[in-house]
DNA sequence: AAACTATGTTACTTCAAAGTAGAAAAGCCG
DNA sequence: CGGCTTTTCTACTTTGAAGTAACATAGTTT
């Protein structure tokens, strides 16, 4: 496939709606960025235009209205949660592990934390129901790997549902608490994080 | 001490000020119920007073303002968190879980809801301080009921700072997820949780 | 009774922020 | 060029909710 040995200034068509995507992208990150750090309703659109160095009508070029933003950076995130880790081969526990890892990982991203802190209601009703439905799918993923844990013996748990509620849980709070999380301290309390949810406080 | 034996319909100065607190006391619980419920933002205080079948003035009657009566919410809400579990006697592990056990009560609560649900973005610089305070106490009640355990042999952790973080955030989340807690099902629920993190998912 | 205090109401004002209309640039093409 | 589309702007409207002024009512005290 040849290409242009030079880039041509001129843009044709395709490329004209790969940089409107890019513009789309670029909006939407400067959203979640603020949205996941001060919180929805605390941010107002100049703000947002004002990072991207345009007026606010200009967002609205690219997005419906506000919430259609919000709903799009806690999709994003959410995608991002599920398809964390899924690569990891081995028994229920070291891919429950590696899931939790990748997990862990991605809620310290902006969009992560933005599908982890934004609650959603403040969604409307058909949004809502996407991201529930991402939400249980999130769910059913880690209740297998529970369950696969059970099965091969490699993991002890009564209840993979519960269980599976709790470890979401426990790792969402890491994206509750600090708006700012610090990069080097960051690694050092999620291994803790896990460590402490696969082995308990128990003494050996 | 002699009481009245029937209640007289003349109030002293004494009744009328307590007749006061309690219904500063009601506004609060309606708020803490709306607000645990659908956030801060999402609530008018037009519905709060609807609530409580008055109008919106009165409100302010009781309160300086909107945020004067979150920060109630919030700081009740912590203060039962404080409390929460504190007459338990034994090692360091036994006290640990009657703690938490206590503290995911609290979290059922309206307040507790509160005081977990809402992000201190929405609080005053000053209110914010004193909010931080009581977290931090809380923080070093369970830091120091870990390394109770650490220290009579009752717990093993590494790390009682990162524990009691992971400790608190994990329950947080229960108060996170379902707007409208069944009450027979969490019991269920806070048990297995508190035995997740007691022992862990690996494998006897 | 008259004056005072506590509690609540009606009927506003104010304000921030979402959303929009319509024009202006900028880029592309016959 | 002159018209077409895409992108962005200036300048506005609208709205929802916080907060307030000023009055009404009733109980309390002198």
């Amino acid at each position: 496939m040849a290409k242009a040995a030079i880039a041509s200034p001129w843009k044709n068509e395709t490329e004209r709606k790969t940089e409107r995507a890019l513009k789309r992208e670029a909006v939407l990150a400067a959203a979640a960025h603020v949205f996941s750090e001060r919180g929805y309703h605390r941010v107002s659109l100049d703000e947002v235009a004002q990072a991207l160095n345009v007026t606010k009508p200009t967002l609205y070029y690219y997005f419906k209205n506000k919430e259609a933003m919000l709903f799009a950076c806690v999709q994003h995130g959410l995608d991002m949660l599920e398809a964390a880790g899924s690569a990891a081969e081995g028994n229920g526990r070291t891919r429950l592990v590696a899931y939790l890892e990748g997990y862990a990982a991605v809620i310290e991203t902006d969009f992560g934390r933005c599908a982890v802190r934004i609650s959603d209601a403040e969604l409307s009703e058909a949004s809502r129901k996407k991201v529930r439905r991402i939400k249980s799918e999130i769910d059913r993923k880690i209740r297998q790997l529970v369950a696969d844990g059970i099965a091969d013996g490699s993991i002890a748990s009564s209840d993979p549902k519960i269980t599976a509620f709790a470890l979401a849980g426990a790792l969402n709070s890491i994206g509750q608490w600090h708006p700012r999380p610090s990069q080097p301290a960051d690694r050092k309390l999620v291994d803790e994080y896990i460590n402490l949810l696969m082995n308990g406080l128990a003494p050996r």
